[in-house]
DNA sequence: ATGCCGGGCGAAGCCCGA
């Protein structure tokens, strides 16, 4: 048995954040990393920094917003640089790979949905049409039977106890029962929700905006690893790090962590 | 409880994030 740890981590910004994910990185060692929000083309990624830490590293970037990647200790192959079932998206919010472990592996994706603000506008609409391909498409992944992990920021807080005031999100675009509801669905059909599989009362924050926030625990969670019923049966333990979240410089996210054993 | 932070772009002020 090969023991891997994963992280899904929204870095905004991967130029600015640059200090802060490659000593996040030596600290940690993880296996294979998500990333989202990088902020940069693919030309203007210092991927140099860390295939140096022993990492292959394959992004979809964009110029200025969006932009997501994966970093992994073992061979990429099969990758997918958007959304099948919406090819026409204009923003990079998606990429997927197969990671060979010992001749067995998983199935990965780095998903950053949009943030959809402000509601009654077009960019909720597109928030709405971008989840239900996702949807579509994590379906399609469900038949092949494999052990699908999909980390994320899915700009979705799914129940009242995934944030610390709901008072204060109720008009947000993370907290509206359109996108709520395809989260759910996607549940419903096979997906575990791994961090509220395993902790029934830690709210589990991944994200405290910038000020005052992370102090008073202001926080949501909205950061998801969502797993086949195969890849749930080999998780051992999911877990927020905070840690980097307290660091100069900070990312307003902080890392989720996943330890499997395959 | 809004962008007062923070980043990108591009060289001031606007777009974006949740």
């Amino acid at each position: 048995m090969t023991k891997i740890l994963l992280a899904t981590w929204n870095i905004n910004s991967i130029r600015a954040r640059l200090p802060v994910l490659l000593k996040w990185l030596e600290i940690n060692d993880p296996d294979i990393v998500m990333l989202q929000e990088l902020k940069a083309s693919d030309k203007d990624i210092p991927k140099e920094e860390i295939e140096n830490l022993k990492y292959n590293f394959i992004s979809k970037g964009q110029k200025a917003y969006n932009g997501v990647s994966i970093l992994s200790k073992y061979p990429l192959s099969d990758i997918t640089y958007n959304l099948p079932s919406y090819t026409e998206d204009s923003q990079a919010r998606y990429i997927e790979a197969w990671v060979n472990i010992n001749n067995r592996g998983l199935r990965v994706a780095s998903v950053y949905a949009p943030n959809g603000n402000p509601i009654n506008t077009e960019k909720f609409s597109y928030k709405i049409k971008w989840l239900e391909n996702f949807y579509k498409h994590s379906l399609k992944l469900l038949d092949y039977e494999e052990l699908t992990i999909l980390g994320g920021d899915y700009n979705i807080c799914p129940n009242d106890i995934d944030a610390a005031d709901v008072n204060l999100i109720a008009g947000d675009a993370i907290y509206q029962k359109q996108a709520r509801n395809i989260f759910k669905s996607i549940l419903n059909k096979g997906y575990n929700d791994a961090y509220r599989s395993l902790n029934l009362d830690d709210p589990g924050f991944t994200y405290w905006d910038y000020g005052r926030s992370f102090n008073n625990n202001i926080g949501v969670r909205i950061d998801h690893f969502l797993l086949s019923s195969y890849a749930l049966d080999v998780c051992e333990n999911i877990f927020v790090d905070k840690v980097p979240r307290a660091w100069e410089r900070p990312s307003d996210h902080t890392p989720l962590c996943l330890e499997i054993d395959v």
